[in-house]
DNA sequence: TCACATTTGTCCGTATGTATC
DNA sequence: AGATACATACGGACAAATGTG
């Protein structure tokens, strides 16, 4: 008898870019390769594995799709190894939301969801540093919102150090893709009412990223005091107006 | 002030190959061509863009990994339209979690604190069909024990039919993700230490799918009766048994 | 500022394997 | 079984962009 692995070996073997993505995927995975680190050129990489350009290029287009390289062109350009797939992951929750696979109300009731049983971990397990990492976000977000820019980048950011502060490496991962999409959705809802609407909606913005970071300090006293109902119950409540807000952008 | 949207152009003008790829995207978007057509041949699209095969094929790799096609070599074949793009979302958050250094307990936590939101859902809105497609899982897994095979497929199944019944399409891809890496993970693991272990395994493994199929029957009763508190009980009881099981296995 | 080397982006032509009719 | 249609893969070439000296 043959042994099992020969039995359920694929039924047609993978084409030869998919090998090749697959075996350079394996070294970044492994830590052979490191974020930040740079690939030899597409002519260098061609020639290591021996394969055509054309093949090692496709190869290419996956790893940077899937966002684990991006590319640059020019001298000391090159493939150069990413640190997060979120962005990814994010865009294709937005193209599931454009073929109306997923809805705002769906993305936004398992982001509560989620974050609330996060918070839970985070209220048990979040030490002074995670205190001080929120509270500087906290500031950062405060200081731009008086320069009257939209803090957008920072309140996202507050949910990923929440995250963090979960004290699981998988929270981020979930957490920061799910909080990205709906990132990407409102900025792309904006800047489609945008040009309908005139400016008006970017002090409506404004507003409504002035009402998150108080929202944000509201619940990082909350955690200081390790309240989880009252904690959970900010989070649950802010939440809710950032889905509120989505809906009535996209109608 | 400029608008947002002059202010954040693209800085660099498209390739190629995204404008091409960004087109039939859109094309399928828009419902201008569904799932089941089939796309001109490369050579056919290619001359229709005015592109070479070259730029053409990468284009084709993008809506490939993102689900939106398929290739089929051969007489009458050729890109293929699917609608697999949450399978994508679930791969590259299989990817995410291996860049990670997640561990199985990491894994089992996230698992069992999402799989009870999930589990209010499905209590809220299950209907009979619901109720059917899991009596079916659990007569299949039942049969497969009684020929003492072990049902390990249907019973991850069952968790996959239960994120489907919470009614919200994100679940099922955070879920089954979850789920993957775990399966992934594990055997990574086995794989490691598996000439230590002889096939003693085996019968160990018998009995702990026979444990989770008498308590997935426990959890589809409580369901049925709405019953949130006894459901959501059974159900953590039920993941820390799993988890304990696969903290074992991983030593 | 300017030329140069490096690297990606793109094109063309060709050959081969494979699935379908 | 043979012809056809298609993806897969290779090699060579030039253009465009970008960092460096």
């Amino acid at each position: 008898m043959q042994n099992s692995k020969a039995l359920f070996s694929p039924i047609r073997e993978k084409r030869t870019f998919e090998r090749v993505s697959a075996k350079i995927k394996r070294l970044i995975l492994d830590g052979v390769l490191k974020p930040g680190d740079h690939l030899p050129s597409e002519i260098e990489l061609a020639r290591q594995f021996d394969v055509s350009r054309q093949t090692l290029r496709e190869a290419l287009r996956i790893l940077e799709l899937t966002g684990f390289i991006t590319v640059q062109k020019g001298g000391s350009g090159g493939p150069l190894i990413q640190d997060t797939l979120m962005n990814s992951i994010s865009n294709l929750y937005l193209d599931a939301f454009q073929m109306e696979k997923i809805t705002i109300e769906e993305l936004t009731v398992i982001r509560c969801d989620i974050e609330k049983s996060m918070l839970n971990h985070v209220i048990d397990k979040s030490v002074e540093a995670d205190f001080a990492a929120l509270e500087a976000n906290l500031i950062e977000a405060s200081r731009k919102i008086e320069d009257n820019q939209p803090a957008i980048h920072e309140n996202i950011e507050f949910h990923n150090i929440l995250a963090k502060a979960s004290k699981n490496n998988v929270y981020p991962v979930v957490v920061g893709s799910i909080a990205a999409a709906t990132r990407d959705l409102l900025t792309r809802l904006i800047d489609e009412t945008l040009s309908e609407k005139g400016l008006s909606e970017y002090d409506e913005n404004m507003v409504n990223t002035k009402v998150a970071v108080v929202s944000h300090k509201a619940i990082l006293a909350a955690i200081r005091k390790r309240d989880k109902k009252t904690a959970v119950q900010l989070l649950e409540q802010h939440l809710h107006e950032v889905g509120n807000r989505l809906k009535k952008l996209a109608k």
